[in-house]
DNA sequence: ATCTCAATCGAAAACGTTTTCGGAAAATCG
DNA sequence: CGATTTTCCGAAAACGTTTTCGATTGAGAT
């Protein structure tokens, strides 16, 4: 491995003189800089970066943490990341927390101890205190929450309107002709199922249909499996549903999947809108109308945030916590139809 | 942030000392260790990793380049590295080629630079020279390559054997009564396109059934559109296909959407084999039998060889380049049927 | 010739750790 | 009690870079 002390040895000058060169430091003449980039290049000096990292006090990597990595949204997230990152010369560090609050402050002591220049996260849906992401804060990490957050903390944050989101598919469906609308919904944690929630019933009372809180099911683990269970369910409850707004999408596709075995027919006899857009959405037959979540928009703007807050750090700003919320659109496909 | 050196003004002892007291040397007394750890954990120490990094001239971290984040096979092969990296306390930077032998090169480059202690990578569909692959052995960066591998290149692999797959898939429908059986088939880069092929090929010959051109479709992009396209297609070209093995699954899903569309049975007119296992194959309708391509197992394994290269490196052992071939196995459900 | 000023360079410290090696103190032994 | 070994500790170098600050040189002005 080729030092700055071997090209300067190479030319008879000093180490500093090299550094300079390389730098562009105003105080080396053009000849010698000239000279010292020719052998560097020659030599194909590459800096070391762990003393790079030692000196600069920066390593130009950031930790993200992350439930889940093999679903289609958050996959999406972490590519928007990685391109904006890569953009400004971040590297990416990507952990994830399997839902799980224990492992969640595993990783995060992780990037501490390695000392990444910020950290973006998701929360699990188990994390319900909040003092291990108090501690990245004081350890003056710049900090970036997106999706899943806490409203309590304080920091950046880069989140979807979910209530809003929720009120317009739910605007929709009675756009539509539906009478008689239900919700299957996700459990109380995270934030985001009590916000689709309160759009959902939110747009019911706006539009003058009493809210009926027996067409509102609580889901568990948001799986295909529970998808069926729970639209066998409602089949069960109620004769008289014409439209129903699930939580999310996989959970929306079990639905479907158990009204084509009854012999249930969407859009025809129920209207069905799902939740995030999995590219799953678009393939399956009916293919489904969605809210689309913007994830790779998502990532692309957290890292924005995070870049913006280390900047601030390194020039001793005060520190402003900006919040960006990302407007979601209504796919509509064919598991809705105008009456 | 403490410093060793401030452990040891605390202490009133070296920082020499101090350093091999929370390191587990033998040559420190009891009674110091403690009280170094003591102290250590009070003042909530943590190594800087920059400085240990330029010390033992290794980072714990390494590389990983895939072709494309968003993608059911590539988040589980992720998922896979980065839980056995974690258990070996290695973190994992992730970068995405976009399938673009430029953007792969530049990749490269740049985990390079940052001297990580080794690289996963998976081609990009558009690499067909390799020198950017050699720089990284000569630059002795451990180096494991996976599923989309080069034949030509000296390093450790890891694969399923796509030839075998695609033998048992296209077997599989002869057994079940298929006569005529179809191929949609991938571009001539990478090689698991090929082995596919020649795997579906040699189960015609092997069981005296005439291989017929005119049965193979060469796709491009492999996406559901193209599904659906040679689909079309392949009911125009022929009347009497009662099967199809296809590349992957999502071209698979394409294919049956248009089948259904056509009012084709799948799978009582069609039968149809896809390859991968992406989830989505287990929720459409009807399901589809497939390939399982065993991403997580893929993950971890190329991991295990990278970790195996790592520490010879540091022996100076003599290297010895592994090969992992993963058995895939054949996942059936309502896209094929018994005649 | 002296002085000023700009241009160019280099010595040295610092970042925080690891590890070698030698020395002092304590313990063991004859 | 002296000699020898063991136990424990610390000085110092090294990793490779960045950056401050002072030194040197030469040109130009007087």
């Amino acid at each position: 491995m080729v030092t700055l002390k071997q090209i300067a040895e190479e030319l008879g000058i000093s180490i500093t003189t090299v550094s300079k060169a390389l730098k562009e430091y105003p105080d080396v003449s053009k000849k010698t800089r000239k000279l010292v980039r020719e052998t560097a290049a020659m030599l194909n000096y590459k800096p070391n970066s762990f003393a790079v990292n030692l000196r600069t006090k920066e390593s130009k990597t950031i930790g993200l943490i992350i439930p889940e990595i093999v679903h289609h949204f958050f996959s999406s997230v972490i590519k928007g990341i990685i391109s904006q990152a890569e953009k400004k010369g971040y590297l990416v560090i990507t952990l994830q927390s399997n839902e799980s609050y224990e492992l969640e402050k595993k990783q995060i002591d992780l990037l501490i101890s390695k000392r990444v220049d910020g950290i973006l996260i998701s929360l699990a849906n188990g994390t319900a205190d909040y003092k291990h992401i108090s501690e990245i804060i004081e350890h003056e990490t710049p900090l970036v929450m997106f999706d899943k957050i806490a409203k309590v903390v304080k920091c950046s944050k880069v989140i979807i309107d979910d209530r809003k989101a929720a009120y317009k598919a739910t605007q929709y469906l009675i756009d539509i002709g539906c009478k008689r609308i239900a919700h299957f919904r996700g459990p109380l944690l995270p934030q985001n199922s009590i916000d689709r929630f309160l759009g959902y019933k939110q747009a019911l009372t706006d539009n003058n249909i009493v809210y009926d809180p027996s067409l509102v099911y609580l889901l568990n683990d948001m799986s295909f499996e529970e998808g069926k269970f729970y639209a066998n369910q409602l089949l069960k409850d109620h004769t008289n549903v014409d439209g129903i707004f699930i939580n999310t999408d996989l959970v929306a596709i079990g639905a479907i999947s158990e009204f084509n075995n009854k012999g249930i027919k969407v859009p025809e006899q129920i209207n069905v809108i799902g939740f995030s857009n999995w590219f799953m959405a678009s393939v399956i037959s009916p293919s489904l109308t969605t809210v689309n979540q913007p994830g790779f928009k998502m990532g692309k703007e957290a890292f924005k945030l995070l870049y913006k807050e280390i900047k601030n750090k390194k020039k001793n700003k005060n520190i402003r916590y900006n919040k960006v919320v990302l407007e979601t659109d209504l796919v509509i496909r064919e598991s809705t139809k105008i009456k």
